[in-house]
DNA sequence: CCTGCTACCTGATGGC
DNA sequence: TGCCATCAGGTAGCAG
């Protein structure tokens, strides 16, 4: 459940679930979705605590709980699940006929939580504090709150000399942005994404924010409607690709310019861009 | 500190 | 059909 928006869909719709609700026991059914962490460590800190909030930065999300908080990342495939008990939740969870598979799972005072993730990517730890989980404290400005303003960016910008599509994957600077995002957000502003980020003028900064700031707004609206059904785990977000101008369109015309759109790699990721309108 | 590369996993897809 | 290579919306950890 991969970028900001998407994360963000699933916060809002994780809250009137979750919150006020008493954790009653965590079962950890594979044990690599807390790796590092110890199974029964992850479970001590959780059970038995209610959860008072569900919090977001970039792309993690965690349950702030009385004493300390449970982190979730999704990763590339990870999902949340919802049952309305946790009997239900085993009678359809990790069976061979069924598909359903669950890593982690929250017994709740009322319903029940699954995180899963058939790639096992994706992790749940608990940590004592937001402060002490070094992941979170690591996280750049998130690209959707007001603390992310035009001046703040091209600050970050003038100080990387990376090329633009890996400076807007780098968490540590601006938090939430992904491969999908960082290639559309380029497309927007018409920057070549293997510019360094140094290079970028003023003008074309401000652009640059604006686009982020449109395309990650115009994506979470997207992602709500409809909102994420966490009781069918074939449910994924619709229509994404109806807001998507350039990301996945390798060799077909540039819905600017005509101009064919390339696929190259930077950082080991795919980027899609217009050679001929992205300068 | 900065940057670049690999590993971590599983499943889907396409070429031969 | 089978086999192999490549790809996938992410990040931690390591070497230089």
């Amino acid at each position: 459940m991969p970028e900001l928006p998407e994360v963000e869909a699933v916060a809002r719709t994780l809250r009137p679930l979750v919150e006020r609700r008493k954790i009653r026991c965590v079962h950890v059914l594979h044990a690599i979705a807390t790796k590092p962490q110890n199974p029964s460590h992850v479970a001590r800190l959780a059970e038995g605590q209610r959860i008072q909030s569900v919090q977001r930065k970039g792309k993690y999300l965690w349950l702030q709980l009385e004493r300390g908080i449970v982190t979730l990342h999704f990763k590339l495939d990870g999902q949340l699940l919802w049952f309305s008990n946790a009997k239900k939740m085993f009678e359809v969870a990790n069976q061979q006929e069924s598909g359903v598979h669950v890593d982690v799972a929250f017994e709740l005072d009322k319903g029940a939580l699954g995180f899963a993730d058939g790639r096992h990517f994706g992790r749940v730890l608990v940590y004592e504090s937001e402060e002490t989980c070094p992941a979170i404290t690591r996280l750049g400005v998130d690209a959707i709150s007001p603390d992310f303003t035009p001046a703040h960016f091209a600050k970050l910008l003038a100080a990387s000399r990376r090329p633009l599509k890996e400076f807007l994957l780098d968490q540590t600077r601006v938090a939430g942005i992904g491969n999908i995002y960082s290639c559309e957000s380029l497309w927007h502003a018409k920057l070549d994404p293997r510019r360094r980020a140094n290079s970028v003028k003023p003008a074309e900064a401000r652009r640059l924010h604006k686009a982020i700031v449109s395309v990650l707004g115009r994506a979470l609206e997207c992602c709500l409607h409809p909102p994420p059904d966490f009781r069918d785990p074939e449910w994924w977000f619709q229509g994404l690709e109806k807001i998507l101008r350039v990301y996945d369109r390798e060799d077909k015309q540039c819905r600017r310019c005509r101009h064919l759109i390339k696929r190259i790699a930077q950082g080991g990721r795919s980027t899609y861009f217009c050679a001929h309108c992205q300068k």
